[in-house]
RNA sequence: GCCUAUGUAGCUCAGGGGUAGAGCACUUCCUUGGUAAGGAAGAGGUCGCGGGUUCAAAUCCCGCCAUCGGCUCCA
């Protein structure tokens, strides 16, 4: 007998051997019906597999991560196995569980993968699925594992089991199809009931740009065919929420080929926007000491090879600007860090003068190649929320601390659920990283304790790191659940020393300041862009365009009407008129529909006591009130949304 | 940069070797209305760009550009 625990602590005896499935079998039916993996002690475990030793176990269900993991992944391994029944000398990549779905990454050989057969695809996976298979787990030595894939001409398997070590092989094989796989799996596959092929794309073998370009298949699966509808109608509901269509739509931004690709065009109402959050940062950033400064959008080509960036970027930027005079060579700004050093060394500093904290709304121009430009959120011009803090070693934990206070703020302002990722570097790929391991292993070491003492969960990613140092990146979703990194804090010793900045210490000897590169909203453009998938382009009061429109009844209150935006303009309410010929319930809709957030009628009645009749976004009608109280009511509105001292 | 797909009116899209279509938006007229679509008429396009094939190309072929979804990259 073995002693198997549970997660409320008690324990329950059971023969060795006995499976999750079965232990589950012995608690309730309906836990047996619904668990779809287990752990034991923390480890993956199928729960179909037998369990010899004591342990604790813990069950997953479709609603647990784990669970839908499983799930996916057999499904992975089902969308292989009829990729193999439908086509001759297939070759397999992996095929993993992915946050939505699963994919399988193949290379077709003869055959050719279209869009047109994913029905087809889809038929022979249900086809399978009828069969109920079982998917048996089994273990396997590397000389067998070689061979059985070897022969089964699968190079890229038989690769990756060179990699692996003898006795920790395994593999999952359900009706004529086995994998080289670790699991867990599903016991059958006969749960799953709904499948969709997704998409293709090319992918590198081995995430290697240098190997050979395999077939993605992207699909999602669901124990229920009402599930995947809802799956599909929220895909759809995503794509109305993509920023490049609202961004349309409310005339915020647009692209020219004849300015180029990557390059946004701003208009009216969109630099509007821009500006109202800068001026809201801006007031922020003076109340925690920081000033503005100005750089210009070039520099000499000298101060990026000083700082490094010229050795690790300047082949893939773009090229430098040569000038009449022979031999001068500037770049396009692709950073403002530079600049900001040569602003610390304009004078000599004392340590009294530290931290000294410099913000510019800075615009900077990166050669993204071309494949990653993507609506607002890769662009290669854009405006970082920049600034850049020098302080002595002493102070560099309260600064760093401060940064973390403006971000969190601003990202509760707008109702971002954030992730937290500490970017550290590399340790095998010393090339990527400029700087002494003294300097990094101190920076990191300042995040991680930064992040400890605000209690801030970050995950930990090795090789994210900039050149120069490690960062704490803030990521936040777009509608399509893709992650996007906005707000970033980054610890630099290595800046400082190549640009020989200096303070006079206490001491009256001379020292070196550590600097912080700090970026809340990342840059305005993929600020703006998650913040319209977020509000599906309902922007808060105080942000939106148009905060009103002023709908007259008729045309013969026209004249009205202008009057009552004149009014509201004069009072800082940015109204506008929508003085069309035609009824009123049309001017209704289609100013609904346009996302403003208060629609205000006028006919008879208010023009003869100077009243409007509010209607707001989404609630309807609100009732009559004063144009001048109205007013006062929307400011105040946008002032408590707004005040960062109140808070 | 790589793989796949797409590019027709301001927008959403249909069509497809014989000289271009719908709905919405827009303009004008009728209507002058009270909380999510009133009616009529009109205007609007070198069918992404450049080559080629053809009597004839928006349509077929080639190249380029841009864009979607991925991969790689991301100071």
């Amino acid at each position: 007998m073995i002693n198997i625990k549970f997660p409320d602590g008690n324990v329950k005896q059971y023969e060795a051997g006995v499976t999750p499935l079965q232990i589950a079998e012995s608690i309730s039916a309906g836990l047996a019906r619904n668990i779809l993996a287990a752990k034991l002690n923390d480890q993956e475990w199928d729960i179909s597999r037998p369990i010899q030793e004591d342990g604790t176990i813990q069950f997953f269900k479709w609603e647990d991560p784990e669970g839908k993991h499983a799930f996916w992944h057999t499904s992975a391994h089902l969308l292989a196995e009829a990729l193999q029944e439908l086509y001759k000398g297939i070759q397999f990549g992996i095929g993993p569980a992915i946050e939505n779905g699963f994919y399988y990454d193949i290379d077709p050989g003869e055959n050719t993968l279209t869009s047109a057969d994913f029905e087809k695809i889809e038929k022979k996976m249900a086809e399978l699925v009828a069969r109920k298979e079982e998917v048996v787990r089994r273990d396997i030595s590397k000389t067998d594992a070689l061979k059985f894939f070897g022969d089964g001409g699968q190079t890229l398997k038989c690769e990756l089991i060179n990699e692996l070590e003898d006795g920790h092989i395994t593999t999952y094989t359900q009706g004529n199809f086995t994998d080289l796989c670790r699991g867990p799996h599903i016991p059958t596959t006969a749960p799953i009931k709904a499948v969709k092929i997704l998409s293709l794309a090319g992918a590198y073998w081995r995430g290697d740009e240098t190997r050979p370009q395999l077939v993605r298949v992207y699909g999602i699966s669901f124990p229920k065919k009402s599930m995947l509808d809802e799956y599909l109608v929220m895909l759809e509901e995503a794509k109305k929420r993509d920023h490049r269509k609202i961004g349309k739509e409310m005339e915020l931004f647009a692209f020219s080929q004849n300015v180029g690709a990557g390059l946004p065009l701003w208009l009216p109402k969109g630099a509007a926007l821009r500006n109202r959050l800068q001026d809201f940062l801006a007031k922020i950033q003076k109340k925690y000491g920081y000033q503005q400064v100005v750089t210009p959008h070039i520099g000499n080509k000298m101060l990026y090879v000083t700082s490094g960036h010229y050795a690790k970027y300047g082949k893939d930027s773009f090229q430098p600007i040569h000038t009449p005079e022979e031999g001068e060579e500037y770049l396009l700004k692709p950073m403002n860090c530079p600049h900001h050093c040569e602003i610390y060394k304009t004078s000599p500093r004392s340590y009294r003068d530290l931290p000294l904290r410099f913000a510019e709304f800075g615009t900077v121009y990166r050669y993204e190649q071309s494949g990653e430009l993507h609506g607002l959120t890769r662009v290669r011009c854009f405006c970082q929320d920049d600034a850049h803090l020098f302080c002595t070693p002493d102070q560099l934990k309260q600064e760093f601390l401060g940064v973390m206070d403006i971000i969190s703020y601003i990202f509760s302002i707008f109702g971002f659920d954030y992730e937290a990722q500490i970017s550290l570097r590399d340790p095998n790929k010393p090339e990527k990283y400029v700087g002494s391991d003294e300097n990094w292993q101190k920076a990191e070491r300042a995040i991680i304790e930064a992040c400890e003492e605000k209690g801030l969960k970050a995950r930990q990613e090795t090789g994210e790191a900039a050149f120069y140092g490690p960062k704490l990146d803030f990521m936040v979703k777009d509608a399509l659940g893709r992650r996007w990194q906005l707000g970033t804090i980054q610890v630099d010793y290595n800046l400082p020393e190549r640009f020989g900045l200096e303070y006079t210490g206490a001491d009256n000897l001379k020292h070196r300041p550590v600097m912080i590169h700090r970026a809340p909203f990342g840059s305005l453009e993929r600020f703006i862009a998650v913040l319209l998938e977020h509000t599906a382009g309902k922007l808060p009061l105080w942000l939106v365009p148009d905060q009103c429109v002023v709908l007259p009844i008729s045309e013969k209150f026209n004249e009205y009407a202008q009057h009552v935006v004149d009014v509201l303009n004069e009072h800082d309410v940015r109204a506008i008129i929508d003085d069309r010929n035609e009824k009123i319930g049309k001017k209704i809709r289609d100013n609904e529909l346009k996302r403003i957030p208060y629609l205000l009628i006028v006919g008879e009645k208010e023009a003869e006591s100077e009243q409007v009749s509010v209607r707001k976004q989404g609630e309807g009608d609100q009732g009559s009130k004063k144009i001048t109280t109205f007013a006062a009511d929307l400011l105040a509105e946008v002032e408590a949304m707004t005040n960062f001292d109140k808070r």
